[in-house]
DNA sequence: GTGAAGGGCCAC
DNA sequence: AAACGTGGCCCTTCAC
């Protein structure tokens, strides 16, 4: 394909290229970088296409990578890239949101991202691939070269299929915008793409801000478990290789402990009767007579930390400011939920010991809020259910009403026991819990665990029709919405019992988890909008809790500023039901 | 040597 | 015969 551009190397040039783009209200965006970080790399190439003319603005000739954001000379391409009212139409914005906050000092507004939309109507299909080049080819027909994304960036004289690359890429944003937001009308999913594209900001900031890890006291647990895991490997090795008969003169027969196999093997010539999967919860019957079940157990515990939660995630500490900046997908599952990955920090471990490690900085404090019970919450609403909307309105402990509903107790006269099945209940239905795996989970014969459902169910008449009349409507549409109407496309062959049932669970789950998702996302713009001008920063993440760091004067009103943000959010979505946020300042990543 | 698949387990 | 949803990371195993 042909394309028109300009290269801008002098003040009075990226003026009239700035004022010529400020006509139009969509502007294709790009950059090119000499890195993927921005801690590490520069920021090369700006460029800005109108779709029928491109300018490509070379940083190079406007000074050196640090004092680029001091640079007068910048101000009307800051101004226009921050300025909602022209459209950045960009692919995986976030990336150039990133560079251009930390190189230009500024922020990204008005976008239209063409990854994110590309994801939203896809609606779950795995299939689809997203990026640039399957993006155009798909819905445009255009055939991308991506081959020069990888090209020297850095070198003093750009040759001219570099600098023609880059323009392309910032050339073609417009016309795939236009088909991209006509499938998005068509399909009633622009509430949610523009739910996504006002979180993305908050997303690049918090990457950018990281989050603080006290190394010294991460190697003093991680020494700690160290100690641990070789004491128990050591016991679990002697227990395992009774059974082998290798096990001669010399000494015990050395069995790999995280092998599937090997361990599979020593445990049936123990005369141990193996279950299918060696998963914990299928062993767990087990331990109690056979100890050397309970030391593999243990054993996995141990090694599952040292390996997932080791010294590996000090390798992320970036030099530069001695943070851990980890990578966040904003739709990294169908449902809308966040992945994290680079380390992924929604799997720290929920233990004291771990969490206590991720800290404040010196003077600053850290402001921890999450949602309660937000999917019960959500469900109840969804529902329309009285009496668990009432389990929630009436302000007391939810599962200790839910049981007292249930057994037709006083709320004072709930048993443990009796609030321990209400709790697991509540939490199983939401992901479309049967009978059996309930009876496994708390203990009870299929008889009795049925029984308990039953008695649920009858309690909760309202809730039970929602499920059956989702999970039928969904079988028959074959897709299931959150509350900003995210989508999902359900795939399953209707004659297969299991694939159906799946599905069925699925789309019941999607639009919880999903609209969960969607109340996350709004705080997190909310929040973004009302911390702005403040020491507050976004730090981490994880489903339904959010972690801001601050000044420890401006806590206390950060923290009333992040309760607000999220309650608003939720509110937005839910209406019946109270939203309840609880927040915490705290040193330290702990209750 | 590298990469994919499968099993397992951490978070919500 | 009945198997609870979403992710990422680590390990082993196996194919190339």
């Amino acid at each position: 394909m042909e394309v028109y551009f300009q290269l801008i190397k002098d003040v009075e040039g990226l003026k009239t290229a700035v004022a010529d783009l400020r006509r139009s209200e969509f502007i294709g965006f790009d950059t090119e970088t000499t890195e993927l970080d921005p801690y590490k790399g520069e920021l090369r190439l700006v460029q800005l296409s109108d779709g029928k003319s491109t300018q490509v603005i070379d940083l190079r000739h406007f000074g050196s990578n640090g004092d680029l954001r001091t640079n007068e000379a910048l101000q009307p391409l800051r101004d226009l890239i921050s300025d909602k009212a022209n459209i950045k139409i960009a692919h995986n914005a976030k990336f150039d949101a990133k560079w251009v906050r930390h190189h230009l000092g500024c922020e990204l507004d008005g976008i239209f991202d063409t990854y994110l939309a590309s994801q939203l109507i896809a609606a779950g299909d795995s299939e689809r691939r997203h990026s640039l080049a399957d993006a155009a080819q798909f819905f445009t027909g255009i055939e991308l070269d991506k081959s020069m994304q990888v090209s020297d960036w850095s070198s003093a004289e750009l040759s001219h299929s570099q600098i023609e690359y880059a323009a392309r890429d910032a050339a073609i944003m417009r016309q795939l915008r236009d088909e991209m937001a006509d499938r998005l009308g068509r399909d009633d999913l622009e509430r949610v793409a523009a739910l996504e594209f006002d979180c993305l900001m908050p997303i690049a900031e918090m990457e950018l801000n990281g989050v603080h890890l006290d190394e010294t006291r991460w190697r003093e647990q991680l020494d700690k478990v160290k100690i641990a895991q070789a004491k128990t490997a050591d016991e679990l090795q002697d227990m395992l290789s009774a059974g082998v008969a290798q096990a001669s003169l010399f000494g015990r027969a050395e069995i790999n402990l995280d092998s599937q196999a090997q361990v599979t093997d020593a445990l049936v010539n123990l005369g141990v009767p193996v279950p299918n999967t060696t998963r914990a919860w299928e062993l767990q019957p087990l331990a109690e007579t056979y100890p050397v079940v309970a030391k593999l157990l243990e054993y996995r515990g141990v090694a599952k930390s040292l390996s997932s939660f080791g010294e590996n995630i000090l390798e992320f500490i970036e030099q530069k400011t001695g943070r851990i900046h980890a990578d966040f997908r904003q739709i990294g599952a169908p449902t809308g939920r966040f992945s994290c990955s680079n380390p992924n920090l929604q799997q720290i471990p929920h233990d004291k010991q771990y969490r206590r490690c991720f800290t404040a900085a010196e003077g600053k404090r850290l402001v921890i809020a999450d949602y309660s019970q937000i999917e019960l919450r959500i469900l109840a609403d969804f529902s329309g259910d009285e009496r668990f909307i009432d389990a929630f309105v009436s302000g007391q402990d939810f599962h200790a009403a839910t049981a007292s509903q249930v057994f037709g107790v006083k709320p004072k006269d709930v048993t443990d026991e009796q609030r321990s099945f209400a709790k697991r209940l509540n939490f199983g239905i939401v992901y479309g819990i049967g009978a059996s795996r309930f009876g496994l989970m708390t203990g009870l014969s299929q008889n009795d665990a049925e029984n308990t459902m039953r008695k649920y169910f009858g309690t909760f008449r309202k809730l039970d029709e929602y499920l059956r009349n989702e999970g039928r409507r969904l079988l028959q549409e074959r897709n299931a919405r959150t509350g900003s109407g995210r989508l999902l496309r359900l795939r399953f062959d209707e004659n297969d019992r299991q694939q159906t049932a799946s599905a069925r669970r699925y789309g019941i789950n999607m639009p919880i988890q999903g609209t969960s998702a969607d109340i996350l996302k709004r705080s997190l713009r909310l929040l973004h909008d009302q911390m702005r001008g403040t020491s507050a920063r976004l730090v981490n993440i994880v489903h339904d809790e959010i972690i801001v760091e601050c000044n420890a004067d401006a806590a206390e009103a950060t923290a009333a500023i992040l309760e607000n943000a999220m309650c608003s959010a939720g509110q937005e979505y839910i209406t019946k039901v109270p939203v309840k946020v609880d927040v915490h300042v705290a040193e330290e990543w702990s209750k």
